[in-house]
Order: C-alpha cells, then sequence, then structure tokens
RNA sequence: GGCCCCGUCGUCUAGCCUGGUCCAGGACGCCAGAUUUUCAAUCUGGUAACGCGGGUUCGAAUCCCGCCGGGGCCA
C-alpha cells in the first residue's frame, strides 16, 4: 500500500459510444479520486485498429466532460506520463517484450495461425478445455519471419490478490496459458500494453469492470516476471440490461450525449449512474456530485451486477429539475423550446418554466408540455364538450371582459360564474382549459390564462365558441 | 465445455463480516386515499423479497455444505 495520493486511470477503446455502463465505470474512478484527493487518468486503449473508430475517442470525452467528470492527465489535458494513446506508445511495449524476452519469460513463436485454430478446433471437438501447450507450438525460426511473442506462464507460481470488491482471489498457475504479448505486426495485445502502461503511467488502483476478474492471474505474473509492484484491483459489477444480460448497445444502451440531448441534467445522471451498485449506507437517495465525492468509498461498491432501470432516472432527474433555481432551470432550458417559441420574450418562457417546472421528467418534453402557450390550438380533444361551450362560454367571455387578468381576480370572477351557473366546477373549467390550450392536462387554469394573457385568451375562447355555434 | 463471479420486494438497495433488536427497513414502480379546476407535485396508507435443501445453534437473511438459477471470461 502505498501513502501517496492514489493515481486511477480510466481506460476506453475507442470503438464507439460509451453508453451507461461504460460511464459508471469513469464515475466510480473520478468519484474515488476525488475523494481522495487522487488523480484521475485518461487513457485510449486504441491498440485493436481494426475496431477503431475515428470519432469515437472526441465523443467518449464530450461526454465525459458533459458529466463533469474531468480528467488530470490524458488526451487534451496532457500530462508527464504520455502520451495517452497506446497507439503511440507502441516503442514502450517492444522495448518492454525485449527485456523479457533477453529474460526468457517471452519467447518467440512462429506457429501459423490456421495450425493454432486447428488445435482450438480439436480441443473443443473432443471437450476438452483449450490450452496453449507449448510443447505443441513451433518455437523455432528466424526472427525476420513472421512470429508472435509470447508471454511464458510460470506453472508453479499461483498468483494471488486482495480484490477490494471481491476479496480474496487466487488462481492455479497450472491452469493459465501461455498468452501472446506482441503480435506479428509489432503491435501490442491489450493483456501486454494494460499491464504496460498502468505501472509507466503508475497507476495506484486500476478500477475496471468485472470481465477483468478472470484475465488478472496473467497480469500479475507480468508483474512479477517484470518485479514491479502490483497496483490495488478494484473490480466492479457489471450494469445489466432488463434481460438481467450485461448492459449493451443491443440493449439500445444509450450514451451520454443522448441522454444530455433528452434534456437530462448531468447532475441526476452522475445521482442515478453512482448510486447503481454503490450506496452510501444512508437511506439518502438524491444526491449532488459534490455529495457523492464526500461519501464516496470503494468499500460500499456492490459485488452483484444492478438493472439499469430508466424509470428511476426519469424520477430521479425530475428531482434534480425541481431543486433547479428558476435562472438555472432558463439556462438549461435553451434549446429544448418548441420551434413556435423563438419569438417569445424571455420574461414569457420564464413565466411559462414556472407553470412547467414540478411536471417535468426531463427538458425533451418541454415542446408538448407548452407548446399551447405559443401557439393557437389548431384542434381539440374529443372531451371538449360543445354543447356545454355553446352555453357557457360567452357567459365567460362576459366575466372576464373587465378582468385586470391577475390570477387572484380570475380565480374570483370564474369561481362567481361557476355558482351562478350552478355546474360543477370542473365541468367549466374543463371546457375552458381545453378551448385556452387545446388540451385535457394542463398547469393551473388561472396561471394559463393570465400567462397568455387577456387577448389571447379571448381569442381562444371566441374560436371554440364559434365552431361550437357551426355544429349546432 | 473449463474456470471464475453473483443470488434480499418487479427494479435500486439496507441488513450479512461482529447470529437474536428483521414474522426483514428505505426508495422507484404500481394501487388506494388526502389535496384539488385537469395533469403534475406533495402527504398518508397499501402491495411485494431473504433461490432451494440440508446442517450448526436455544435461535440464521446472517455461519457451513450441497443443489439450482443467473452472469462473465476463455475459446
Amino acid at each position: 500500500m502505498r501513502e501517496q495520493a492514489p493515481r486511477v486511470r480510466f481506460a476506453p477503446s475507442p470503438t464507439g459510444y460509451m453508453h451507461v455502463g461504460g460511464l459508471r465505470t469513469a464515475l466510480f474512478n473520478w468519484l474515488f479520486a476525488r475523494n481522495q484527493g487522487g488523480v484521475f487518468i485518461l487513457r485510449f486503449e486504441d491498440t485493436d485498429q481494426a475496431r477503431v473508430i475515428e470519432d469515437a475517442a472526441a465523443s467518449i470525452m464530450d461526454s465525459l466532460q458533459w458529466l463533469g467528470l474531468d480528467w488530470d492527465e490524458g488526451p487534451r489535458a496532457g500530462g508527464a506520463h504520455g502520451p495517452y494513446w497506446q497507439s503511440q506508445r507502441l516503442e514502450s511495449y517492444q522495448k518492454h517484450a525485449e527485456t523479457l524476452l533477453e529474460q526468457g519469460r517471452i519467447y518467440r513463436d512462429w506457429t501459423p495461425p490456421q495450425d493454432l485454430e486447428a488445435m482450438r478446433k480439436a480441443a473443443q471437438k473432443e471437450k476438452r478445455p483449450f490450452k496453449v501447450d507449448r510443447s505443441q507450438l513451433k518455437t523455432d525460426g528466424s526472427p525476420d519471419e513472421p512470429h508472435v511473442l509470447r508471454f511464458a506462464i510460470d506453472q508453479s507460481h499461483d498468483p494471488a490478490w486482495d480484490d477490494v470488491v471481491y476479496g480474496r482471489q487466487s488462481r492455479a498457475g497450472s491452469e493459465l496459458d501461455d498468452f501472446v504479448c506482441l503480435k506479428s505486426d509489432g503491435w501490442p495485445t491489450y493483456n501486454f500494453a494494460n499491464v504496460v502502461d498502468d505501472h509507466l503511467m503508475d497507476i495506484s488502483h486500476v478500477l475496471r469492470g468485472d470481465e477483468f476478474l478472470s484475465s488478472t492471474p496473467k497480469f500479475l505474473q507480468l508483474y512479477a516476471a517484470f518485479g514491479w509492484q502490483t497496483p490495488s484491483f478494484v473490480h466492479v459489477p457489471p450494469v445489466h440490461g432488463p434481460d438481467k444480460t450485461k448492459l449493451s448497445k443491443r440493449h439500445g444502451a444509450l450514451g451520454a450525449l443522448e441522454y444530455r440531448d433528452w434534456g437530462y441534467l448531468p447532475g441526476a445522471l452522475i445521482n442515478f449512474l453512482a448510486t447503481l451498485g454503490w450506496n452510501d449506507g444512508t437511506t439518502q437517495e438524491i444526491f449532488t456530485p459534490a455529495e457523492l465525492i464526500n461519501r464516496f468509498s470503494l468499500e460500499r461498491i456492490q459485488k452483484s451486477p444492478a438493472v439499469f432501470d430508466d424509470g428511476r432516472l426519469d424520477w430521479i432527474n425530475g428531482h434534480h429539475l425541481r431543486a433547479l433555481t428558476l435562472d438555472e432551470l432558463v439556462r438549461r432550458a435553451e434549446g429544448f423550446w418548441p420551434q413556435s417559441a423563438r419569438e417569445a420574450s424571455m420574461d414569457y418562457k420564464r413565466q411559462v418554466l414556472t407553470l412547467v417546472q414540478e411536471r417535468l421528467k426531463y427538458l425533451g418534453e418541454l415542446p408538448e408540455l407548452t407548446w399551447f402557450f405559443f401557439t393557437d390550438p389548431a384542434e381539440y380533444p374529443e372531451q371538449l364538450d360543445m354543447d356545454n361551450a355553446r352555453q357557457w362560454l360567452p357567459r365567460v367571455l362576459e366575466t372576464i371582459e373587465s378582468s385586470d387578468f391577475s390570477e387572484a381576480d380570475l380565480e374570483e370572477r370564474l369561481r362567481g360564474l361557476v355558482a351562478e351557473l350552478d355546474v360543477k366546477t370542473g365541468e367549466l373549467f374543463k371546457v375552458i382549459r381545453i378551448s385556452i390550450t387545446g388540451q385535457t392536462a394542463a398547469p393551473g387554469l388561472f396561471e394559463t390564462m393570465h400567462a397568455l394573457g387577456s387577448e389571447t385568451t379571448r381569442r381562444r375562447l371566441q374560436t371554440v365558441l364559434s365552431r361550437a355555434r357551426e355544429v349546432a
């Protein structure tokens, strides 16, 4: 155990957008680093050239930035341990492989890929586990001929470690097989590059998905071969889809930027992801990022997988939305307004936001919730009773004729009308509501009328009245 | 197929290490009620779980064993 501030890294492969599962791993790394006053490093593992996608890295960085997961070292940030792209560190891998080659811990293997494939198939056919058998490999040849560099597992060394999440882990050395470190084209495998970089970047805690649990023993042998100190390992359980398999793009798992575009708040998504597989032991459900940083601890990370439940995300997001000050909400809402709101004044939009704030689950709902504040309804739901409209709307227009259109005055007059007409409040208000909003559900009636103003309110009531008369 | 990991309400989880206070607590969802001009928000109540079987023990969600189920890695 080291005394210095921890150094952690998030090391995605830029092979596509990053969905919420990967994001949570990044979040745990970040929370831990910030909680401990440590260093959060971003490194791109782009050694699988065939799978690298051009804009993926940029999209991943944009996602992290949007969420506020700032990294201290990495692309765009720099740092003393760069470069932070594995594709730019090839020489280093070759040099380190060379070292182990000289020590006999790595050997050259000229076995043609098709031979290896045949062995694999044979094993499968005989239903026995496939394991690379050194004696069957072609280990002599000319260094000029294409070959791979393979790590020689020490079968007598049973790797063991104390996983921060999963506890004591160990594996028999005899179960491990010699793995490729450098491919014939000189590029490193994930297994090799990963270990070399974590060491060179002085990573103290390797916090990553639990799919690496089973390859960790191999890594441990590499560390030992190099004589390097091993970092702490913190494997985190996967995020599952509704079908209880690891969340993937096949589930339609969204990326952070899509949540951004739907109008989710970064703080809400962080709140949600942090509590997927971690909790602070209290019954608190809603956290600000600062609170999460304060309370985060590796000890309280779960062992079991957690299903991604978007209903819960909506609830959390609604909560964060309601907690926003009006100014903040106005700022966040920019870009989510319906087209028709373009000409509207800022004051008016503020007024509208006040009315819908407690109804919003995410900002993308803004158009459907507010369109009628900017556009006259063109059609009306069938719940609009035309007979009632024909009968009552003239009286409504009369009643509000001299109103100053303050909420209080509108309320007083309309409630008075209810008494006069001797109808149910809900019945009368329903006709008015539908007439001015085109909807059966809307913000409070007086607030809405007040916001729309006298002229618009009258015009809409008049329109419905005309229609009602036409029908009759 | 081999190896590894996991298993508390539909979902997120507390509790498990240090057995009794747990006929299992909180939250989302759902249902009902209150409020009420609709919707929402809010409040109140309800719904619902220790995978199964053994064992240890006066007593097990908690400890041990087996099984079953799910997931991951290798290929």
